[in-house]
DNA sequence: GTCTATAAATGGATAGAC
DNA sequence: GTCTATCCATTTATAGAC
């Protein structure tokens, strides 16, 4: 059974992204060009045009699939039933996501890149995990009554301070994961439904 | 009583940095050139070899003024006696600082530039703020019992997380520092001694 | 679809006259 | 100290042959 044209159109997309992936951990976001990007899969600059407009749809479709992978990862998750136990996992699991790809974490959370605004396309995934992590902090019961949506933006603030000092302090290691715990902790002090 | 050829040269330094941080702060850290800052100070791009060895010594400079700048603020706090209060006065100064600049903070706290690392005496800025905070919160009166730096790591993650969040996804605003006095009461409740 | 060639611009940094 | 001229490298992107 012989690929189409467009199985291996789709293909060869696939693996310019994961090229994209590639240099980016090992030299940054902003560490690679197009010349670069086309040695790794065996084609010269121009030719990437025909699989991507620019340079910044690699990096939006880059995002939109850091955030599907964010998704997928929770989706996966099977939550403890008590409470606390439930945000402890969520916390972890966020903590190991982020620093496990510095530049996927940059792209999604620093908007590094000079001049890249993702589509509203890619902006629709991030907005996707917003509204997974409002709904599974309502779900494990967090709220003081008044607004839910405020305790998820105090939940990111946390998770993204964690690992934005991790990751421009001690960029090879893992030592601010310790103070996960902690800082869920606090949280769910303030914030879980006695 | 004329100028030094000492002075003008120290005057001339200063106005370079200072355009460095106004074009920072307009065009953001890495939107200008060597050819852009000579122009704004009335010079030619390799007249400013005179004043710094390369363009990252300008970038240590401003790294090196930034926590220089935030210590000078911290230093003229009044903290107040109670030490919850004194906690929310820190932890609104340093949101009010940090979103203020936000080229300053990108240098200060996401170390964004690509290929520059901070000299030993600009790093040593650095460690001056650190240890200001440490010294402040065993004053307060933070700790339990067994690790006061845990304690300020804890605090820093808190502080830049809101700070990121801010300036990630609402870059022009101020909405986040509505959360400032929720992590302060939430930092207090597990770290401030009884 | 892939290539060569090249546009058109930009960058940091240096040499050497004045 | 400041300049012109320039090096040398780099970049994204396009035109057009094959």
């Amino acid at each position: 059974m012989a690929a189409t044209r467009h199985e291996r159109h789709l293909a060869l997309r696939r693996e310019i992204v994961e090229a994209a992936w590639s240099l980016s951990r090992a030299r940054g976001l902003n560490g690679w060009s197009l010349r670069d990007l086309a040695a790794v899969v065996g084609m010269r600059a121009p030719s990437l045009y025909v699989y991507f407009d620019s340079k910044n749809a690699i990096f939006d479709t880059m995002f939109r699939e850091g955030y599907q992978q964010l998704l997928d990862e929770a989706a996966e998750l099977v939550p403890p039933a008590d409470p606390r136990d439930a945000l402890r996992q969520l916390g972890r699991r966020f903590f190991t996501f982020a620093i496990a790809d510095q530049a996927r974490m940059q792209l999604m959370f620093w908007r590094v890149v000079p001049g890249f605004e993702p589509s509203s396309d890619a902006y629709d995934a991030s907005l996707q995990v917003s509204g997974f992590l409002l709904g599974e902090l309502q779900r494990i019961g967090i709220g003081i009554g008044i607004d839910d949506a405020d305790a998820a933006e105090v939940w990111m603030a946390l998770a993204i301070g964690l690992v934005t000092q991790q990751v421009a302090n001690e960029p090879s290691g893992d030592s601010w994961g310790r103070h996960v715990d902690a800082m869920v902790d606090m949280f769910a002090d303030r914030y879980l439904r006695a």
